[in-house]
DNA sequence: GCATAAATATGAGTGCGCTCATTTTTGTTT
DNA sequence: AAACAAAAATGAGCGCACTCATATTTATGC
């Protein structure tokens, strides 16, 4: 271990300008989660939230584009979360395949259902992310992309374990429409805990993987 | 035909208001075609869209109360398009199940080509109308469930021609839910004419009946 | 320390979608 | 046709997300 014991700061490398920086976009995400958990989405205002965290208006665009990337960045973290968990829990990743993918949309849904207010205004665009005429940037991609490598490494396992044919990255991308679509009928779902759409999600897995473990591509 | 040869305008059932509410509804949709196709949603503006129309800014709002809400016209008459087509095409009502939900999804693929740029600010909103949160009005459900109504008739007659096993509403909300997917890959889809789009739908039809006239729904 | 440059913060300003009190038009009654 | 009521049009005004010229803070070279 390195060490520079006479001068206190003898480069000071990370300095008090990237501290700031990171001070002040923590603030900025403190101060908006807070009031979209409080008022939601759309109540809350850029000048509320650059207010709360003690900036000025024009500041909070200097951190994040626009109102919805700073929502996007929720989302993220709640991606973040639901593989850290995966990579996490040594039951899930010795269970089947069906269960894997159910677990990794029921958690997803279950984190984001504080967020369901905007869920259409943001994350549904998020997975849209390389429409040319699109007004999404490159970022989301690294963002979709993240999950997108997270579901084919669980498929490449179940493809190794001979539990499904090969499907090469088709497969990934498959599931994250099935994930899109489970997304759709999770915010149209009314009944006492969203047990309708595990009931489908359940259902649809089963028979996506039952199918597949017999079939295979050709017919 | 009953006749009043006295009186010009004996009651003038429809008279000059309804006469002119149309008219004026007209002018501000095709003024709003025009504008959308020429400079795209995002950059028509409501004043352009008023004053190409001949009206106040204000009372284009009497007419649509948002300015998605105005966009989302032009999909419903896409949609009434395909569904009168596929009611007049004698040759297509002939066709096996495939091929019928092949030509509804790529007709509406093409119909939908030109507002490429804003499906995902509208058209994927619309598809969510009931989530409690949203801010969507039931105007909504009734365009959603016409067209769920329209794929329900499709497969009824599958199913009573034994093509397939009996699904209820089941059916139709899941190839609404295929329908969303396709589009989803539409919109990221760059190769030319959309072809990878089409030979996915392509293979999605041909293995979703296969399966389920071997399957059916137990298993 | 001091000058210089670069990064960052600022908030008045902009243009937008949309509202609403008011005016104008249309239809009805006498 | 005059008086009244209902419907529709109007445009100044509002609050919003977002911009940009300017001011302030931080880092670097002498």
């Amino acid at each position: 271990m390195k060490t520079n014991p006479v001068k206190p700061r003898p480069k000071e490398r990370r300095g008090r300008r990237a501290e700031n920086k990171d001070k002040t976009k923590q603030a900025i995400l403190e101060a908006a989660l807070r009031l979209f958990a409080d008022k939601g989405f759309y109540q809350t205002t850029t000048k509320a939230i650059s207010r709360k965290a003690g900036i000025a208006e024009g500041t909070l665009f200097n951190y994040f584009q626009t109102k919805e990337d700073l929502a996007l960045y929720f989302f993220e973290r709640e991606l973040e979360a639901v593989i850290t968990w995966f990579e996490g829990d040594p039951r899930i990743q010795r269970a089947e395949l069906p269960e894997k993918l159910f677990a990794v949309i029921q958690q997803s849904l279950d984190r984001l259902a504080p967020y369901e207010e905007f869920i259409g205004a943001v994350y549904l665009r998020s997975l849209m992310p390389a429409s040319k005429l699109s007004p999404w940037k490159l970022e989301n991609q690294e963002r979709h992309l993240r999950y997108l490598r997270f579901i084919r490494a669980i498929l490449a396992d179940a493809e190794a374990a001979e539990e499904i044919p090969p499907f090469g990255d088709f497969g990934a991308y498959a599931f994250g429409l099935l994930h899109l679509a489970m997304i759709t009928y999770w915010l149209q779902d009314c009944s006492r805990g969203k047990e309708q759409t595990l009931a489908l999600l359940d259902r649809c897995l089963k028979v996506g993987t039952h199918f597949l473990k017999k079939g295979g591509w050709e017919w």
